[in-house]
DNA sequence: AACCTGCGAGAACAAATGTTAAGGCGCACC
DNA sequence: GGTGCGCCTTAACATTTGTTCTCGCAGGTT
């Protein structure tokens, strides 16, 4: 997918973008680059001047905890901004990984600084890109804190489906999902064999098929159910920002 | 304590904030409140058109769940913007409660935008502001999978100490707080007679002391061990931004 | 003084989740 | 065509965490 679509994709979905900001916007990406899974596109500690776009692919958020556990703390699909944050935090507290093979492009800090001060509008759409991170992050604490492994699992999917939607990784009601089960434990926060146990529940009850790196959603109304999901926090809704 | 004072405190944490930009923020606040312990500072669902400067005291904002069951996603406490985000996001997706009584002032998003408009290095500390938010999320995502659930207090109270002292609300290595255990499970999302062993845990190794809502700090070396505390995420070096 | 009530603490038992180990299956590589 | 490897799956057992219940204490109320 083209490096302008796959930007529009994201952030038209919140506020509708002028062609000068799509513009602005892509000639201040002036760099781009493919990764490998399991690379790392930012390393932990690192001060990035650049910020990176994902084009195509799937990237994580993660940090490592001292007995080699390691946590994901965000998925990235195609469209995502995967550290715009460290426009401003400077200093990268986590590290971010490839977890397919990524198309990746990069805007200069520099240049977001000068967004901020010339086009106000499409800062707020970047600042809100963030911002849905975050309440995407205040969803799995919630999933993770009070929910039932099985339904923290679908709430993920569901979320899931609904972002690859957004940005048409979908077909009908299935789309490709390149984690093993042992990296989807990761971002759950479980272990590799009790991952295996929620995703089989799900397949017993026929909510989902999941096989050859493809998710299907077989029953989105009891998935949903199930998750007791509901998109508002992913702020799918145009409207002026 | 002023409200123009908790506005430094927190925002000049991360990068110097001018006389004229410090006019400017307090200028837009214009309104002010009491809320008693309980009491919603902000419902969810709503489309507030105020953003939240908790100016003294404890909030929470948290989610319910069909089963009665609650998760609290964020706490804040004096200098925090509660709801900040709201200011792009539009509709809350979460509650916010004052968990103590609470001195809030408040800020249009009229006024914010303006701000986004004429003042942007104003701007990138309030987009800044919500970035540190995230990161704290992370960090409890981290926390909540991967961590045990003695580290996972351990490290929610060294954050806790780091951040109170950065709004001097700490005397030596004691600070006042006055969250029940119960409520405390609704934040590391256990239930309360688990929330209740883990903190005898950390008692009986002489980590902390927690008597009559104020928590002391026995042992910080030893603490931040147990935790694996590294307070980079919370962003308390002061660079520009 | 008697009586609430909220909170902290603890015991006993149930359920969820982790650990370790083993086997199977598909796929790349020799 | 075999071989090794990564990944999924299952089983047995250990540990963590939740549930239910009881008790005690402190503070406020009558």
């Amino acid at each position: 997918m083209s490096l302008l679509k796959s930007l529009l994709l994201n952030l038209g979905q919140h506020d509708s973008v002028s062609g000068e900001e799509a513009r602005l916007l892509s000639s201040v990406i002036t760099k781009e680059a493919l990764f490998s899974t399991g690379d790392d596109i930012v390393a932990i500690g690192s001060r990035p001047i650049y910020s990176s776009l994902l084009v195509d692919g799937f990237a994580a958020r993660y940090k490592m905890l001292a007995d080699g556990g390691r946590q994901i703390t965000a998925l990235h699909v195609a469209g995502d901004f995967v550290d715009l944050h460290a426009f401003l935090l400077k200093t990268m507290d986590h590290g971010i990984v490839a977890l397919s093979p990524c198309h990746v492009a990069f805007a200069e800090h520099g240049d977001l600084k000068m967004i901020t001060e010339k086009a106000p509008h499409l800062a707020r759409l970047l600042w809100l890109d963030t911002l849905v991170d975050g309440a995407i992050h205040r969803e799995w604490i919630v999933a993770m804190g009070r929910r039932s492994r099985k339904s923290q699992l679908a709430h993920l999917i569901c979320e899931l489906y609904v972002r690859l939607r957004g940005v048409q990784r979908t077909t009908d009601w299935s789309f490709h999902f390149p984690l093993s089960q042992a990296e989807m434990a990761d971002v759950l926060g479980l272990s590799v064999v009790h991952m295996n146990r929620v995703i089989q529940s799900l397949r017993r009850e026929g909510l989902i098929s999941w096989t050859h790196h493809t998710i299907s959603i077989l029953d989105w109304v009891r998935l949903q159910e199930v998750a007791e999901f509901d998109p508002t926090y992913l702020s799918m809704m145009r409207e002026p920002r």
